[in-house]
DNA sequence: CCTACTCTTGTACACTGTACAAGAGCGCCG
DNA sequence: CGGCGCTCTTGTACAGTGTACAAGAGTAGG
């Protein structure tokens, strides 16, 4: 089905031709959002986004670049409303609320958390309010200068990391021998060289990060999730106070 | 230069007509490693790597599969040694020893780190005496059952995440074009909408995640990393000591 | 009405991962 | 010693990828 070209007139030439204006950024980011929803990001390409569309792969070349900068604006519209999470009353509740508007948008789409961990530098994809916010609590909290943008690096790597991680899933077409690899090589184990592990139940396996067969998706790691926040808020907390002892702490 | 066809034969067959298995895993893993190093992720291909070693890619195929089981290789190779960081007095000092060790591993190749902050999961290529070392420091810590998995990713995760994010690069071929429209970016700020962002400096920008037009191996993070293993570290021992109140703390 | 601009069509190129039949070279067993 | 069988490599093929670019449709403004 569907030739070997895009064979876009079908659906499209009686429109387009009176109206060649109904494509646009935003419906290209939406279409490539969704196709990446659907297909996980290693099935996204450019000719796919363009004959989800109806169009030639030059198409929405003209108007969103190349597929790095797609992918950029398709991140920016699944963060856009992370950074407007609502600043609280103390710095601390302020960053957890963004740890949980992150997390919560990228569960949302969570075929493009893998651009945020490795890509996050090259991809000008992050929103900027989103930093703004990260940075507005964080010297709400004292943090200044030097110490100021060690503390935001922490936080982002930290929280990016881990949503990542968790998000993460195998490739799908390969999920069923994945799984049982993964099983045994978590069964296998030889008491000698590895006796921690090795104790560990089936259960905690199928949780952890490297050895785990279950998807962050289909299982989430919300007590784990929330266990990071509250390490990096009392890390952060006790470096703030033991650099600069008497001043500004939560509230006034 | 060098046709379409690999011309694997030029330096190699008088020596292949004699010894055909002068291939082997573990050679395949080192050019593929030494390719990933030279020419970045993006440059890597299987054909190039089986031409680097003057071979068909079948070849290469035979010996390690798939393109991400060569990558699983590669990332296993690159890490082999930091389950070996020895175990200190602590159960905190060994973390550390961990944290260190495996960002000094990336560090020799900050090419791979991309594959550790996304793939981590599919990949098989974590080897289990990482692992198994941090599971025993932390058990050590006093974690245990539900708590313990729960620490192990909350540990894995911002690890991963942070260090990935720092040696993660643009491009290379964009770089100067990337590093202009970043410096633009930052500079262009409107201070009603990013009142906090506008009041950074250049230089505190340069070193900001998502902001930052310097890749974190020509200036690396060291003290942003310091920071990171201290706060995790800090948390978690709250954290331990919050959940157990009177049993193990750190050393006897 | 015609020019200028925005957007789309086709087509092309070089390259990718992966499969597979066929064949070399070697060790082992009879 | 001869040949079977295994390990490994050669070629070749296929379908798909990102990206560039000339050419053309369609609309808006002077």
């Amino acid at each position: 089905m569907s030739g070997r070209k895009p064979t876009p007139l079908s659906k499209r030439s009686a429109k387009a031709a009176t109206r060649r204006s109904d494509l646009s950024r935003a419906r290209v980011v939406e279409a490539a959002l969704e196709l990446v929803d659907r297909e996980s990001l290693a099935g996204f390409s450019v000719r796919r986004l363009a004959s989800s569309l109806g169009v030639y792969p030059a198409a929405v070349y003209w108007h969103l670049g190349r597929r790095n900068e797609i992918l950029a604006a398709v991140v920016d519209h699944v963060l856009k409303d992370v950074g407007q999470a609502r600043a609280a009353d103390s710095w601390e509740e302020s960053l957890r609320r963004i740890c949980f508007a992150y997390r919560a948008a990228l569960q949302r789409h969570p075929n493009v958390a893998p651009l945020l961990g490795a890509d996050l530098t090259s991809n000008l994809g992050v929103p900027l309010d989103f930093v703004e916010s990260v940075f507005a609590a964080l010297r709400r909290g004292g943090f200044e200068g030097e110490r100021l943008v060690e503390a935001y690096n922490v936080f982002v790597g930290a929280l990016a990391g881990f949503v990542t991680l968790e998000l993460s899933d195998p490739p799908a077409e390969e999920r069923a021998a994945w799984t049982e690899m993964q099983k045994a090589r978590g069964a296998d184990l030889d008491p000698r060289a590895f006796p921690t592990l090795s104790g560990l139940t089936a259960d905690q396996i199928r949780r952890a990060f490297v050895l785990r067969w279950t998807g962050g998706r289909a299982q989430p790691l919300d007590s784990a999730f929330a266990l990071l926040c509250e390490a990096l808020l009392a890390g952060l907390q006790r470096l703030d106070q033991s650099s600069r002892p008497g001043s500004k702490r939560s509230g006034p």
